[in-house]
DNA sequence: GTGCAATAATGAATCGATTCAATGAATGCA
DNA sequence: TGCATTCATTGAATCGATTCATTATTGCAC
């Protein structure tokens, strides 16, 4: 293979210095026409290919690029819904700033950390539901901004939150307002180490996972006003998998007859529900009221619709990478969420 | 701010040199254990941060990464169900390999340009429908390894498309042997200009993307083998949007009542029809059958559950990523379809 | 014609590693 | 003891740009 020809051989070809050529292709303004003309010629009769991408980033510093990992499940960040749309602004917002967004690929923990000490990138966004991480750790050692999306992470250049508890308190209260009074709540996964299932006390104390912890605390703080005591709550951790909340409801169902009201921490493990529910028999809502978490647009095509607690998750992911790439204002921010009411609990 | 430690900075505190603490990072079997020991040590004192990923990526000419480019439409990358199936594909294959997957983002094509030629990657993928394309001939300057996925370009290194034309042959099939006659089809965009709406034969003779071009011809195909003219058949360009297909097909069904068969070219049209069809007092599949393209997730959720040729999209990211990271042992491959008849036509 | 400012161009230093031919030391074998 | 072989280490060259202090040129005003 023909040696590449460098920005060097252009400047001797075209009888100017380095500087000048260089200038000719980063800096126009800085280069007289027609000089910057000529060298422009020269070099494509010598077949330059423009300025070497890693040379100049080597030089500048800069690599125009945002790093997003997602330490927790790789491959799930392109099958959950909310983790797409999230994706979605971020990509909007790298778009607007001319940004690269660098996806951090990963079969395994270990795997990832060398994908970051390998990713040429300006600033990093994780998106993680633990805050104690190796992950973490190695995106901190490398001393850029990093943001976290739904974590608070010590030592962070930021992070975006939504306001988990206002949001499952208001979805228990919409429950308890359509008359329910028996409730199971339908976890995410509380805790690094998997353990689906019923969700004893001890486990409900050990919730390392921020979004489980708030949305958890949101439907006890409501229904605890309500007069219904904790421990009547039927608990269950589910993978964020309809099919598999699906089976557990129905189990669940025929377990506990008397559960009239469904509080799931996503939409996802609610659709499941809704599954689960009419295989056990139930009619939907008038047996049971469901009620899901994010208002994903597939809610819109159950049967019957799906109640959920709305989240732009959108915006959150676009409000990260602005606070990454340096241009946010603050660098705390909790979004809100609102009640969406559709035919799960009408 | 305080200079960064340099690996040659570490070298001579431990004095050793440069050469050897290189090695005591990147090959670790080449140096002395106690030596690397104290390396690794004195590292850690003068708070070294490992190798600088920059230098190291402009010495040794690797980026470890692969770029990604949708031309077309940038946000119908996080959108479309189906693009976001290739996405985990290709993201499967690069954390198998221990690659970093580079989404080129722009707003516009010029600004595609221009994230394109400042990507830090080893090669590219590029997933788009037309072929003649500024974006592509940038990519093509930059000399590297470029496969296309649903288009075929002169001078890719690799393709990988689906055999298009079968599937729709199969489409069109089906619904003849569901007792269809009177057809409408409801294509995707034909061509760079935007044209949404009737489709006149003018325009049915100038399309540029394949993947309309194939999927056109063999509908086409199936239904004059079935004795149906081309005339007899209505043809709408859809935006690739249920909302917007529902509106079309909705004004296409009181224009022309007889219609009993729409074939669609992806799922997210057909829902979208699903939906016309209802607005427009149709019962499905009693008084029209409809089958879409794809075979998304989606699709079992609809009312009724929508027909369609399944694409395995996720397998097509993978393979063109392999492809493209320069592991596989072809250069072009075309993918099958399947039928999967649901309650959209029975 | 002189002085001053603005504009162009130069060329060497720099970014921070990796690589490789050359050298030295240590080991094995006859 | 001598020679060949292996293992560890060195140090300079290299990857390919950008930057910036310095010099050369031009234009303009007085």
């Amino acid at each position: 293979m023909a040696k590449r020809v460098r920005l060097l051989d252009v400047a001797k070809a075209a009888g100017v210095s380095q500087g000048t050529a260089s200038n000719a292709f980063g800096k126009p303004d800085l280069v007289r026409k027609e000089v910057r003309e000529r060298i422009l010629e020269v070099a494509k009769e010598l077949g330059y290919r423009g300025p070497h991408v890693m040379a100049r980033m080597l030089r500048t510093g800069k690599a125009g690029a945002l790093g997003v990992v997602f330490p927790d499940n790789l491959e799930y960040a392109f099958s959950d819904p909310v983790a797409i749309e999230l994706l979605r602004g971020v990509g909007r917002e790298c778009a607007r700033q001319a940004v690269n967004m660098m996806i951090i690929s990963a079969e395994n923990p270990e795997q990832a950390i060398t994908a970051i000490n390998n990713a040429a990138v300006d600033a990093f966004l994780v998106h993680c539901y633990s805050d104690d991480n190796d992950i973490i750790s190695a995106i901190q050692r490398r001393n850029q901004p990093l943001v976290c999306i739904d974590t608070d992470i010590a030592g962070a250049a930021g992070t975006v939150v939504l306001d988990d508890f206002a949001g499952a308190q208001m979805a228990a209260q919409h429950l308890i307002d359509c008359g329910a009074r028996k409730f199971a709540i339908l976890s995410l996964q509380a805790n690094k180490a998997e353990n689906f299932g019923p969700m004893n006390a001890k486990r409900r104390g050990a919730v390392s996972h921020r979004v489980v912890r708030e949305r958890l605390g949101g439907y006890h703080a409501a229904l605890k006003k309500a007069g219904i005591a904790i421990e009547d709550i039927v608990h269950i951790e589910c993978e964020n998998m309809s099919s598999h909340s699906a089976e557990m409801v129905e189990t669940m169902l025929r377990d506990h007859p008397e559960i009239d009201g469904i509080l799931a921490m996503s939409d996802v493990i609610a659709i499941g529900a809704l599954d689960g529910a009419r295989a056990a028999g139930r009619k939907i809502p008038d047996d049971l009221k469901v009620i899901g978490f994010d208002g994903i647009a597939e809610g819109e095509r159950t049967d019957p619709p799906l109640s959920s607690i709305r989240q732009d998750s959108v915006e959150k992911g676009r409000l990260a990478a602005e606070m990454a790439l340096g241009e946010a204002e603050s660098d705390s921010r909790v979004l809100e969420t609102s009640l969406l009411v559709r035919g799960s609990t009408r």
